[in-house]
DNA sequence: CCTCTCGCATTTTTT
DNA sequence: ATGCGAGAGG
């Protein structure tokens, strides 16, 4: 083992002082590219080296893959073998509070084998809810409802505590439906995201040989992106902490962005006086981006009035400026961001070195197109997009029914799903069966006949799924049966085909359908490839089910980002955050957009946006490259774009500006010259694409501006703007000129 | 009683 | 583009 000097070789007093200072409390107030990783992992490093068990340890993360690279880059730097490094705890803290329920979850939700809710669940158990406190959805939307839950959670408030608090009407009916939507989930034996963090901060403040184990076990506690962490968040770290003391919070308040989450910014602003005695350290010097770079993001994040003052620097080289252009529309604006990413790839920077960051999931469409079709190699960080699909969701909902035949969520999305006969008057029926006779539903479906008012087919039909559900339960429970189900895998193909998911898709054989087939091949091959990294030799087919089900229902976004893929990554501001790259593109710097429009009107949320553009910013190392557009189309409306007043906020000497003019204004503007011949194309005429090559005009919409046309193109039909699209007229009209 | 289709609204960010 | 609720058809 190194020692303490060999670890914190070449790092600053500030950077050292947060290694070493092991006992007692400590916050490092980390500024963007100040090092933080390294810190953290050279912590941990030093308290091996002094001798500390790495059993002792527990490091908390936001996401997965925070969590995967603090671990590998402990590991680099311990021999994983001799010290029992593997002993080490490094997770999320949405993860850590699974495996803390899956152990004790009895003495608190009476169940360690609950299934996990995601948000589309969240919604459906909602939405019963709402129906049985016998209220209409239209006045009390399942989203909104959800959204106070949450927030209720995130606070520790439980339906209870929630209740207690209730003074007007309005609160007392969220109430009401809290309360029984909680009571949906436990006969579900279901928790939802926040109920992990809820239940857990619960558990340890209410039982005392649970707290005390791990009290005793995470002798020294780590808490990463400590901003961001909740009033739940930190009761649970407070209860791990409070015997030791020791506990390491890294954050910085300029990166607080997920504030609409329920993250209190508190937690990290009155650490010191929650922590008597806590050291608290900054680090303020950047080691990532170059000066220009460094001063544009301290320019903007000055603006915000409810702030720390904090120094940022630099001593790196005053680098590039950080350019600012404006564009037409979006789709120059992606031309514009592709043009740039290739110039620097042929200069030497590899692509997996850049990124596009947006403020919505909805930007990357067109940006998307625009690297396809020219072919630049690209990722999208939406890790949970292929879960969310509907077949997806659909066939995982089975493997959720097979674990646990409570899930009554899982059971009405797929008791119908492919079509068996069973509609609305016959799901009614049967939760009133379930309900009367207190059963979940799988478990009524076994005892539906004629008597009880259902038909023939309605009978059959919940007969059979029963049946098939309970054979699959009792195969796939045995662990020595290689029979039946031999691998996971094998499990969920098996699943899928005699559902009759597959067999439904197959039938209709549409080209939307072959995709979903594909789909539920790929879930097929994730089931295989979750075995195959599994630790855990000996673990029977539904033990892994198990870990598989819990690991999709945490997936986070930039888990997607694997840096080994040498591609440009796309992703939100929010999933950015933790990352650096050589070249970021950060797009749609419009008002409305960033700031978002929601954030308008309101001071506490407008600083938000700053700091989300704050930290898009710093992610950058060297280059730099912001647009804003005159036009966006969104949701099929065009509409003028105004620059985003962050612009403004952060420009000077030390950006470079790149102005345009308004080509919908100026009648000189060579695109509209060109569009006067575009009175030439009409039903008919065949047009050449700079991209889509030779294609036949189908139809035009004549509009006053933005007209559109339908063109058939080898590649498929292709709706386009008309002045845009720069059509260059081969035969004037087919049609015509045949006769 | 179920299924399919059409029209409607609807989207911020995510563990 | 997607998901839903309503309403007609089977």
């Amino acid at each position: 083992m190194r020692s303490t000097e060999a670890i914190v070789e070449g790092l600053t007093d500030a950077q050292i002082t947060s290694v070493t200072h092991t006992e007692g409390p400590i916050l490092v107030l980390a500024g963007p590219g100040s090092g933080k990783t390294t810190v953290v992992t050279k912590r941990i490093a030093n308290l091996v080296a002094q001798g500390v068990a790495p059993w002792n340890i527990l490091a908390l993360t936001f996401t997965n893959k925070a969590a995967t690279e603090m671990r590998e880059r402990v590991f680099s730097m311990i021999d994983p073998e001799t010290y029992g490094i593997k002993g080490l705890t490094v997770s999320t803290f949405h993860s850590f509070c699974a495996r803390t329920l899956r152990s004790w979850g009895d003495r608190i939700i009476g169940s360690r084998s609950f299934t996990i809710y995601d948000t589309s669940d969240q919604k459906s158990a909602v939405k019963t809810a709402i129906r049985a406190c016998e209220l209409s959805e239209s006045n009390w939307k399942p989203a909104s409802v959800l959204s106070i839950i949450s927030g209720a959670k995130n606070q520790l408030l439980d339906a209870e505590a929630f209740a207690a608090e209730a003074q007007d009407f309005h609160a007392k009916t969220i109430a009401k439906i809290y309360r029984s939507y909680e009571s949906i989930l436990r006969s579900n034996d279901a928790v939802d995201f926040d109920d992990l963090l809820l239940c857990t901060a619960q558990l340890l403040g209410r039982d005392a040989e649970v707290r005390n184990e791990l009290q005793q076990r995470y002798q020294y506690l780590l808490i990463d992106e400590y901003q961001d962490t909740n009033r739940t968040q930190f009761v649970i770290a407070d209860h791990i902490a409070s015997r030791h003391r020791n506990i390491c919070v890294v954050g910085d308040p300029d990166q607080s962005i997920y504030a609409w989450r329920g993250a209190d910014i508190s937690n990290i602003l009155d650490f010191e006086s929650q922590y008597e005695n806590a050291a608290v350290v900054p680090l303020g010097r950047n080691f990532r981006s170059t000066g220009y770079i460094v001063e544009t993001a301290a320019k903007l994040i000055a603006h915000n009035k409810l702030r720390k003052e904090k120094r940022l620097y630099t001593d790196l080289e005053k680098g590039n400026k950080p350019v600012m252009v404006t564009l037409q529309n979006e789709h120059e604006e992606a031309e514009t961001i592709i043009h740039e990413v290739k110039r620097l790839h042929k200069e030497g920077t590899p692509y997996k070195e850049m990124a596009v960051l947006y403020r919505v999931n909805a930007l990357s469409r067109v940006l998307e197109d625009a690297f396809r079709n020219e072919g630049v190699p690209y990722i999208v960080a939406r890790g949970t997009a292929f879960y969310d699909r509907r077949e997806v969701k659909d066939a995982v909902s089975y493997l959720r029914l097979l674990v646990n035949p409570k899930d009554d969520v899982a059971f009405r999305r797929i008791i119908n799903a492919p079509a068996r006969g069973i509609g609305k008057t016959s799901l009614v029926r049967l939760e009133q069966l379930a309900s009367t006779r207190g059963l979940n539903m799988l478990a009524a479906a076994e005892f539906v006949s004629k008597d009880l008012g259902f038909t023939a087919r309605a009978v059959k039909a919940l007969h059979l799924f029963h049946q098939m559900v309970t054979k699959w339960r009792i195969d796939s429970d045995s662990t020595q049966s290689l029979t039946a189900a031999a691998s996971l895998a094998d499990l969920v193909e098996r699943m899928v085909r005699e559902s009759g998911l597959e067999a439904s898709l197959k039938r209709i054989g549409t080209e939307e359908d072959h995709e979903r087939l594909q789909n539920l091949e790929e879930l097929i091959s994730a089931a295989s490839d979750f075995e195959e990294r599994s630790e855990d030799d000996d673990a029977s087919p539904l033990q892994l089910l198990f870990a598989f089900l819990e690991h999709i229902a945490l997936v986070s976004d930039s888990d997607a980002i694997d840096p080994r893929i040498g591609a440009v990554t796309l992703m939100t501001l929010h999933a950015s955050k933790g990352l650096e790259y050589d070249f970021v593109a950060i797009a749609g710097l419009e008002d409305g957009l960033l700031p978002h429009m929601r954030a308008v009107f309101d001071d506490t949320q407008m600083e938000e946006e700053r700091r989300l553009c704050f930290v898009g910013i710093t992610r950058a190392r060297k280059h730099l490259h912001i647009s804003s557009t005159l036009r966006r189309t969104q949701r099929g409306l065009t509409e003028r774009a105004m620059p985003s007043r962050f612009l403004r906020e952060m420009s000077g000497s030390h950006t470079h500006q790149e102005t345009v003019v308004d080509k919908w204004d100026t009648q000189i503007a060579p695109e509209l010259k060109s569009a006067e011949n575009t009175t030439e194309i009409t039903l008919g005429t065949i047009v050449r694409h700079k991209r889509f090559g030779v294609g036949k005009v189908q139809r035009v919409l004549r509009r006053e501006r933005g007209s559109t046309v339908t063109i058939d193109f080898p590649s498929g039909t292709k709706h386009l703007v008309l002045e845009y699209a720069n059509l260059e007229i081969v035969i004037p009209d087919s049609s015509r000129s045949q006769f």
